[in-house]
DNA sequence: CTGAAAGCGCTTACAG
DNA sequence: CTGAAAGCGCTTACAG
């Protein structure tokens, strides 16, 4: 059904070669050829077999994305960038989804090596502790991008946002806004980021001299509403007086704004409350919510520039090297958290 | 640097044939063999080489997704559904996003085609009404799943919400809770989803001998927060009177919502509100926003399964005919439309 | 039960 | 400037 380089070929009365050549605008072909080849092609709607193109070259312009989730308003935005960057250059990026789960993810990067993309991008999952499916990537010599969700142990280009920085800045702020007894509802232990932004937290008290209590940061581990909520329920038992909250996410600092609401503690006055990826419900709630802006779309064009870039200096390519990329973050102060009128 | 049958047969000292069949289960290759082969093929983590193998039996096992955008809460679902679905039945999923442009679109179908993808699901652009491009894919014998936003001009198989049917609830909900005057701020004219709930609101006035009036349709097109709030500022100048309005959109309805609470309007004592889709924020913004249970999850399972259906019936394939699958919506009556305590 | 060979649709080194 | 031919890595009809 579909035409093929030979139906074209002999249509116009010259040879295979011939045709491949000029629709690859090669330099030993003639002009006129090349015009009236192109005419044609054009006009019969015909484009090279991708497949059989491969084949020779080894390079399918297919690029794998693997992402734990993609309802998820920041891994979403990622996508759309990425794939609209990847349009923009002629790459095609195949989707697929680990669900969170260790074992899927492994399957779906043999996959993905199997169909020969020309590079991976991954967010892991939240329990992959083992890297030899990422580290069999970079011995396969498939360009290998980590984003977000990285582990620092493979040896590969890392984009991340500076989630120290930003855990810092966030808790920071509640600190200038007069809050001295800050909650902190955090992610799980393994994933970076998890640990960064609760780093950013602990430096943060450290700097301003407020003593570090463990009792006041409670994980929530699945990021949702219902662990916000919950989560300040048990701590207000023990602690009453607590007067700041920095959330791992603005689903959970939402839940945890829910549960001091019903406890009649008012927003911002008697806790001010922050989150994390301004998500766009932060905006639209009452109070407006607090947060850290991620830029899911600058995050998803250096993933794709990156690649490019990697692309261009392939010299080098054959030896992976860690690098981090940091995108930095942006305080977005709202209502949630404005004690003061202060802004920073 | 990757393995190939040919590695293969010669580090077991067989054909490549009868590699290539002891891999494929062919029934004539003794037990023995395939066993041995399998062993070693795990063993090296060998998987045969995907184009090379499309060369042959012209599947690919690729699908193309084409959506206007995903950052979207519905789309996202849709896609999360369709890739997962997807993944558990061998097929890989390439996304495409046309950014709600016709020209985009266009080229993207183009690029599938010569992909050699299996199967193509598009939801169109707003702006789509040329369908040529669609025609083509038909007429290429690719199998063509129309969803959510669908033409019905196109003979395939269309797999879409009910709209018609939930703007009839959503609206007929309103008229329960005792709204006389209800402000419907509808989508662009063009898409099929926007006409059918746009009636959807025509007939229920109808049934309840309401009087239809324009001036009480406001077009929305973009289907923004912004879009709703101003919306209901210039309604309200001629229409102080309104007390009810249905939104193409729950983000929509939350903007009208934000014009009514400035304005001085108790919600849903003076205006009773409904919005469509049922987003994330919509349960947990004050107060609760009622709205239409759109089930991406579903719809997408419907669209893999009826791709799935088609592969099985190729016998009737060639000629592909229109035929549309409706996925049932659901009310979910919240605070902002509960006038009465009744529940539907 | 096993294997030699043709062929899928391209690209490109080589010859003329 | 043009073309014949080899080969990318598979699958499968056919022969034995």
């Amino acid at each position: 059904m579909n035409l093929t380089l030979k139906d074209i070929a002999q249509a116009m009365g010259v040879s295979v070669t011939t045709v491949s050549k000029a629709l690859k605008d090669y330099k030993d072909i003639s002009p006129e050829t090349k015009t009236r080849i192109r005419a044609y092609t054009e006009k019969v709607n015909f484009r090279p077999n991708a497949h059989a193109s491969f084949l020779r070259t080894q390079k399918t312009r297919l690029i794998g994305l693997v992402l734990p989730r993609l309802k998820h308003d920041f891994f979403n935005e990622i996508t759309e960038s990425i794939i609209c960057y990847a349009a923009s250059h002629d790459y095609k990026v195949i989707v697929l989804c680990s669900e969170e789960s260790y074992e899927k993810e492994k399957s779906q990067i043999k996959e993905l090596l199997q169909l020969n993309v020309d590079g991976i991008f991954i967010s892991v999952a939240k329990n992959t502790n083992d890297y030899t499916h990422l580290k069999q990537v970079i011995k396969n010599n498939t360009p290998l991008i980590l984003f977000d969700r990285t582990v620092k142990l493979v040896p590969s280009l890392q984009v991340v946002n500076d989630d120290f920085e930003a855990g810092f800045m966030a808790t920071e702020h509640l600190i200038k806004q007069g809050c001295k007894k800050i909650v902190h509802l955090r992610g799980d232990l393994i994933p970076q980021i998890s640990i960064d932004r609760f780093f950013g937290y602990k430096k943060a008290l450290e700097k301003h001299n407020i003593p570090f209590k463990k009792e006041l940061v409670t994980i929530c581990s699945e990021n949702t509403f219902e662990e916000g909520y919950k989560g300040v329920f048990n701590l207000i038992k023990k602690f009453p007086d607590v007067d700041g909250l920095f959330a791992i996410t603005d689903l959970v600092a939402i839940g945890a704004m829910g549960a001091f609401k019903e406890l009649g503690y008012q927003i911002p006055k008697d806790v001010a409350i922050i989150g994390y990826s301004n998500w766009l419900i932060s905006s639209l709630i009452t109070p407006k919510l607090s947060t850290i802006e991620q830029n899911g779309n600058k995050m998803g064009k250096q993933v794709m520039q990156s690649f490019l870039d990697l692309q261009n200096t392939d010299g080098e390519m054959a030896t992976s090297k860690y690098q981090r990329l940091i995108i930095p973050s942006r305080l977005i102060p709202r209502t949630s958290s404005m004690k003061t009128t202060e802004l920073l």
